[in-house]
Order: structure tokens, then C-alpha cells, then sequence
RNA sequence: GACCCGUUCGUCUAGCGGUUAGGACUCCGCCCUUUCACGGCGGCAACACGGGUUCGAGUCCCGUACGGGUCGCCA
């Protein structure tokens, strides 16, 4: 059997990281299966249905790396995949269900017989889940009254405008796209026997389901819209690299049963199957993507680091082609966890002014015998001529040697002279990248600023 | 309320009848070091509870508790 895989978001707006991990499931499911992923748009409540709205799903699938081989902008030949354009598709099978009496009117809907009996699903990770559509259906928990109350468990399938509701065309639409595998979020576990039952009336043969855990905040509660890391393109903005959020997003839920933690994308095509999926939900833990996205970047070829970095140092107003670019990144790359991070840290090299910490400065200016230091480093840097990294080291110093000092005690005055911090990447090769010319002058100027 | 799924360090997880219960993130200590980071070494920290089954249970069974989900003319 070919595996087809799909994903199908409604287009709220907005890429959920919940949404993206089971996009990725079942994009990786497809990919490792040599199978087709098929990206299909829920968007049959005209409510929430808008342009702009799918469109920032789709840069997110995008953004991660998650090319769909149909849907929109894909072609295919199951097509249209918005559901908002199959309707005769949709009257034909319920065409199927009238012609076998599995469905009825009811005050100007149509509801679908649910069978009395019991309907077992044979769940990939969950196991087999077994229920009586017509007993469970009979009864409903009114949330305002809070006691259960007599119901019709017969499906609507389609309301009285004529609109068709999510379990019938969800149906419909895997039969009609030979959807193989329904890998989604363990919310729709219990919907499934009503597919299934749906699927049989129609006499298709029903996918494989592989229900995944949801993944919850640290709380344990719903993860929102609001919340740190729930939206894909907060971590487009941030500095994280796609292959690093695909990564972590894997594990959350899945595990390779070794200990390998840091996945290329490749490595977790080759890697992924529904057999290494948990069973439990599991909390987002933002402390561990950073950590992951900062494996990657440290694994990153210099030139794709460099493209990966160029915008957020052309947001952060520093000049992206400058040639000290590679230079720069080189000394920040493993002390960033996010690309975001990065223009701050060399920034002193880039620009005129920069800002100085207080506390630094009081806790360099304090210091004995201060105004000699910064004046004999002043004037030992401006005797560098070949302005290197050795040449700049041995005049810092020959400095400290002057006033029988070692070059340690020199090199946090200079840090805070020329960086503004106490804190950073080395510094001679910060202060190569500064110049001489900037360098000496920003050592003049704090040496006048400490004195006064 | 009924039904369904789940429960190993704070978090992500390995474990599939016999382990000093392993790894990772976080946190702490030490080393490296011109700061901070990186890196290296070490440390704290878990089988929800109660019954079975078994020579032996984190692993199997049954309860209980707790967490999550579903019960729409939302998807």
C-alpha cells in the first residue's frame, strides 16, 4: 500500500506548534515511507475562513521545511483541496448514504444513523479503543445545566443551510484523497469510531490512525495562542533555525530509542516512525528548544550560518555585507542560543557610539590606580602598528608590565573601555574587528570619563 | 456526569520480569579561561498509590488517585 499522509489546518491565522508537530508526523511519516504528503485546507465554516489567514499556515509549513506534494500551490490530482470548493463532491456521497438509507432529515438537517453496536478502533499508538456509538450518543452532558441530558446520537452531517460538518467531509475527502495514514493529535481519538462507522456506510475501507499526545504547558494546561512558543512564526522572528524547531518538536512525543537527541532533517526522515511515538502528553519545555536550537547552530556551515544570520543583523541595523560578518559570527556562534542574539554581542565593533553598562563602568572606575591603567594601555595600543591579534596582545601586555602589573588585571579596563560590558566574545579579536583608530579612541575617552 | 487515553527525576525520555533504574534540558560545584559563554568532570533529582500474579515487578492484571481528552447543526 502507498503511504499518503495529509495534513488539514483550518486557516485561523496562525501556525500552532501544535499543528506544526502534527504536520511533521505526518510529513516525516511520508517522507521515511518514500509516500505523498498532502496538505489539505479545513476551511468549510465560512466564520473563520480568510485568505490571509491560510496564508500564514502556509509560510509556516514552509518556513520549517514541510513541502506538501498536493494542495494548494501543489496541484495534484485529488484536488481542489479546499473544502470550500467540493461541495458536489460532497452531495455525491451523501448521495451514497441517502441510496443505502443511513441517513434521514431531522428539522431541516441530516443526521447519519449511528449502528447500535460496538466499534473498535485499532489504534497505532493508543492501542485498540472500543465504543458504542448509539449508548454513548444517547446521552449528553449539558455544560450549563451540568447533568447529562437526552440526546439524538445520530451524526449531523450536513445543517440545514446545506453546509457540511467536519466529520463527514474529513471522511469523505481521505477516502476521495486515498489517505493511507491519519496521524493526528490524541484530541480526536474519540471522534474516530464515528469516522469509522462512517467510512464502513460508505463501503471505503478506513486509513490507518495513529493518534499522537498533545503536548501541554508546563502547567499542564491547553497551550493558547499566548503562550511562550506556541506560534511558528515567534520562532521565525526570534532567531531559530527551522531544522532545530522541527527537531524539537519530534521530541515531544517521539523518541529515537537511543540517546540521540540532535537530529538533522534527513536524520529524522530516516529515523522517524510511529512505533518511537509515546503514548503520554507531554509539557513544552522552552529552556530545552533553545538548547536545541542553539545544537544546531553551532553544527552550522559557516556560509549557511552567515545567510541564516543576515537579517537579524540588517534588523539589528548593522550592515549585513559588511566583511567582518563571518568574523563576527564566528565569535558569537557558540555563545547565542538564537540568531537573534547575535548583532548585540559584536555590535561594539560595528558601530560609533556605544552604550555603557553603569555597573560596569563604576565597577572598573573604582578600581586603584585606574587613570594609569587605561592611559598606559592608551598609549601602548596606539604604538601597534600591524593591528593583530598578537600585536594588540603583547602591547596589552608589555602595558601591564610597565606598571608591574600582569595583563589580566588589564584586560577587563580595556573590555569595559571598548565593549561597554563586563561581559562578552574575546576581546582582541573584537578589538581587531573594531580597529586601532576606534579602539584608542574609546580607551581616551573612557580614561577622561573615569577621571571625571 | 458518562465514556476514552495516559501516569519513570521539575521537564523531555530510555526501559518492554532479574539494571547500582540510563541519557538529555534546567540547577549546583570543580576545571579550562582575559570576562561571559562553549567545552570537560562531578553532583542533586524519578518508577502516583493500594492490592494481586510471580522465586522475583518500573515492566503483567485489578482497583484508587491524579492529569488529559470526547460527549455541538466547531474543526
Amino acid at each position: 500500500m502507498s503511504v499518503r499522509t495529509r495534513f488539514a489546518p483550518s486557516p485561523t491565522g496562525f501556525l500552532h506548534i501544535g499543528g506544526a508537530r502534527t504536520a511533521l508526523y505526518n510529513w516525516l511519516y511520508a517522507r521515511h515511507h518514500g509516500g505523498v504528503f498532502v496538505l489539505r485546507v479545513e476551511d468549510t465554516d465560512a466564520a473563520r475562513h480568510n485568505e490571509e489567514g491560510l496564508a500564514k499556515i502556509l509560510d509556516g509549513l514552509a518556513w520549517l521545511g514541510l513541502q506538501w506534494d498536493e494542495g494548494p500551490g501543489a496541484g495534484g490530482d485529488c484536488g481542489p483541496y479546499y473544502q470550500s470548493q467540493r461541495r458536489e463532491i460532497y452531495d455525491r456521497y451523501l448521495e451514497k448514504l441517502r441510496e443505502a438509507d443511513h441517513v434521514y432529515e431531522d428539522d431541516g438537517a441530516i443526521r447519519f444513523r449511528v449502528p447500535d453496536r460496538e466499534i473498535t478502533v485499532h489504534d497505532r499508538v493508543c492501542g485498540d479503543v472500543t465504543v458504542n456509538l448509539h449508548q454513548q450518543g444517547s446521552k449528553r452532558w449539558d455544560a450549563e445545566q451540568k447533568r447529562e441530558v437526552a440526546a439524538n446520537p445520530d451524526l449531523v452531517i450536513r445543517r440545514p443551510d446545506g453546509s457540511y460538518i467536519f466529520h463527514f467531509v474529513n471522511v469523505v475527502d481521505d477516502i476521495e484523497m486515498r489517505i493511507s495514514h491519519v496521524i493526528r493529535g490524541e484530541d480526536h481519538l474519540s471522534n474516530t469510531p464515528k469516522h469509522l462507522a462512517l467510512f464502513e456506510a460508505l463501503g471505503a475501507e478506513a486509513p490507518i490512525y495513529a493518534h499522537i499526545p498533545l503536548n501541554l504547558n508546563q502547567d499542564g494546561s491547553k497551550m493558547s495562542k499566548r503562550d511562550q512558543g506556541a506560534l511558528i512564526h515567534e520562532y521565525v522572528e526570534d532567531g531559530f533555525l527551522p531544522e532545530a524547531v522541527n527537531n524539537y518538536m519530534a521530541l515531544l512525543g517521539w523518541s529515537s530509542k537511543d540517546d540521540q537527541e540532535i537530529f538533522t532533517g534527513a536524520e529524522l526522515v530516516e529515523r522517524f516512525d510511529i512505533d518511537g511515538i509515546n503514548r503520554a502528553n507531554s509539557k513544552f519545555d522552552y529552556e530545552k528548544c533553545l538548547w536545541v536550537n542553539a545544537e544546531h547552530l553551532k553544527r552550522l556551515a559557516p556560509d549557511v550560518l552567515a545567510k541564516a544570520a543576515a537579517p537579524f543583523f540588517e534588523k539589528a541595523g548593522l550592515d549585513p555585507g559588511d566583511p567582518r560578518l563571518g568574523a563576527a559570527l564566528g565569535l558569537v556562534r557558540e555563545r547565542a542560543q538564537r540568531l537573534s542574539e547575535m548583532p548585540g554581542l559584536v555590535k561594539p565593533a560595528f558601530v560609533e557610539e556605544i552604550d555603557y553598562d553603569p555597573d560596569a563602568v563604576a565597577k572598573v572606575a573604582g578600581r586603584e590606580g585606574i587613570g594609569e591603567v587605561l592611559q598606559a594601555l592608551a598609549e601602548g595600543l596606539r604604538r601597534v602598528d600591524d593591528w593583530c591579534e598578537d600585536q594588540i596582545k603583547s602591547a596589552i601586555h608589555d602595558a601591564a608590565d610597565t606598571l608591574g602589573q600582569k595583563m589580566g588585571a588589564f584586560m577587563l579596563p580595556c573590555r569595559v573601555a571598548t565593549m561597554g560590558s563586563t561581559s562578552g566574545p574575546d576581546l582582541v579579536p573584537m578589538m581587531v574587528m573594531m580597529g586601532k583608530d576606534r579602539v584608542v579612541k574609546r580607551v581616551d575617552e573612557f580614561a577622561q570619563r573615569v577621571a571625571s
